[in-house]
DNA sequence: GAATGTTTTTACAGATTGGTAAAATTTTTC
DNA sequence: GAAAAATTTTACCAATCTGTAAAAACATTC
C-alpha cells in the first residue's frame, strides 16, 4: 500500500489537493531548502521535518526513505529548471553573440538568485558521485547537465565541433555552479556581500569576459579571422 | 596537559620521531584522505581511525576534536600546495602566454592528479562556508585562494587592472576545483574515464581555450588591438 | 453511523556519532 | 629498576540518526 503511495507522482486527475497531498508538498518544499543547504548526509530528516512543520516519520510515510525524498526533490527541481531554461533562451539567437549572452545571463541570474537550490544541490553533492555510498538521486545531476546542453544546442545556432560546444557548455555551467552555489566563499575572496547586487554584477562580468569571445567564434566561425 | 599536546605543532627541535609523533602523522595522513572524500560531517572519526589503523579516541588525544583535526589537515595541505605552486611558476613568465600557461597547466595537473586532496577538500566543503555550523578550518579555503592569487601576481607580469586579474584567477581556479574535485561527475557527462589521460587532456584543452586569450590580453594589453 | 481508508502521532529500536574517563600498556627519566 | 610520563586500549555516554510499528485521530465511503 505504501509503495503505491510513493510511486504515485501524477496528480493531474485530482480536482483538489487532499490533506496528504498538502503534506507531501510541504515536505518537498522543505526538503528542497535543506538539501540545498547541506550535503545529503548532513541534511537530516529531523531538519527537514522541522522545516516542513511535520512529524519526522511522515517523511517515510510519504516518500519511503530520505534517499527517495532526495530523488523526488531533484527530479522536480531540475525539471522546473529545464522549463525555465527554455524561456531564458527566447529571442537570444536573434541577437549578436555578446548581447545574446548578456540577455541570457540576466535571465539566468534572475532565476537562480531567486531559486538558488539547483546550483547549490549540484555543488554540495556533485563530488559524491562515484562514491560507494552514492544514492540514486545523484544521477539527476549529470543528467541535468546533459539536458541543459541539449536545450542550448537546439536553440542557439552554434557552428563549432560538438566536442567544443560541449566544452563551452561545461565550463560555463561549472562556473555558474561554483559562483552561485558557494556564494559566501567566493564573495569573501572578493570582499563583496554575497547577496548584494555587486556580486551579481561581478558574476555577469566574469562570464561575459570569459565566454562572449568564445561564443562569437562558435556562432561565426570564420568572421573573426 | 592535553591542550599543550594539541597546540604543540612545531617539531623542529626533536632529533627523531617518537611513537606519538608517528601516530599523529598517520592520523593526519588518513584524515587527509577521508576529508578529501567526504564533506566534513560525513567524514566520521571512525572512518579516519580505520584509515589510520588506530583506535578512535586517539584522534581526540592527539588533536582534541574532529574540527581541530580538520584545521590541522587543511593548514598542512594548503601550505604544501602553496609551496608546490611556487615551483609550477618557475620559468613560466619567460614564455609566450599560451606556452607559459600550457607549461603551468602541465605542472599543476601533474601535482593535482597525484595530490587530489586540496581540490577535493575545497569542493566538498566550500559551500558550507557561511553556514551556522561552519567550523574554523573552513576559513583556510578562501585564505588559500587568496594566497594562490598573490603568488601568481608576484611571479607573472600581468598588466591589467587588479580587479580583472582577480577575476581571471577566480574563474581559473574555480574551474580547476570543479574539474578535479568532481571528476566522476564531469567525466560522466563527457563520456570519459575520470582517471584516464583523455580526461586530463580535456581539462588542459578547456583551460587553454578559455584562458590563453585572456592571459595574453593581461600580459600584452595593447598588442592585440 | 459503522466500516474502511488515510493521515498523523507516539513510541521504539538498532546503529552511528563525537567525545570522555579510566585502565592497561609502553616508554622515558633518573 | 622504580617512578613518572606518554601512549594506547577499553568501556562508557549522551545525542543523533534513519527507519519501523502501532496506536490514535481524521476523512471518506456506503
Amino acid at each position: 500500500m505504501r509503495s503505491n503511495r510513493v510511486q504515485n507522482s501524477s496528480r493531474n486527475d485530482l480536482p483538489e489537493e487532499g490533506k496528504g497531498e498538502k503534506a507531501r508538498e510541504r515536505i518537498l518544499a522543505a526538503a528542497r531548502q535543506v538539501f540545498a543547504q547541506y550535503p545529503f548526509k548532513a541534511a537530516s530528516t529531523r531538519l527537514i521535518a522541522e522545516a516542513a512543520g511535520i512529524e519526522r516519520p511522515l517523511i517515510h510515510y510519504y516518500f519511503g526513505s530520505k534517499a527517495k525524498l532526495f530523488e523526488a526533490v531533484a527530479r522536480d527541481l531540475f525539471e522546473e529548471f529545464n522549463q525555465a531554461h527554455l524561456s531564458f533562451l527566447q529571442g537570444v539567437e536573434r541577437l549578436p553573440p555578446r548581447e545574446g549572452l548578456s540577455l541570457y545571463l540576466d535571465r539566468l541570474l534572475d532565476y537562480t538568485l531567486r531559486h538558488p537550490e539547483p546550483m547549490r544541490i549540484i555543488l554540495v553533492n556533485m563530488a559524491q558521485i562515484g562514491n560507494l555510498d552514492e544514492i540514486p538521486g545523484y544521477q539527476y545531476i549529470p543528467l541535468h547537465l546533459e539536458e541543459i546542453r541539449h536545450i542550448l544546442e537546439n536553440k542557439v545556432p552554434l557552428q563549432g565541433p560538438p566536442s567544443e560546444i560541449q566544452m563551452f557548455f561545461l565550463c560555463f555551467n561549472n562556473l555558474m555552479i561554483s559562483f552561485l552555489g558557494a556564494k559566501s566563499c567566493q564573495a569573501q575572496v572578493l570582499g563583496l556581500d554575497p547577496e548584494g547586487p555587486e556580486y551579481r554584477q561581478w558574476i555577469k562580468d566574469a562570464l561575459l569576459t570569459l565566454f562572449a569571445p568564445w561564443l562569437a567564434r562558435l556562432i561565426f566561425p570564420d568572421s573573426n579571422r
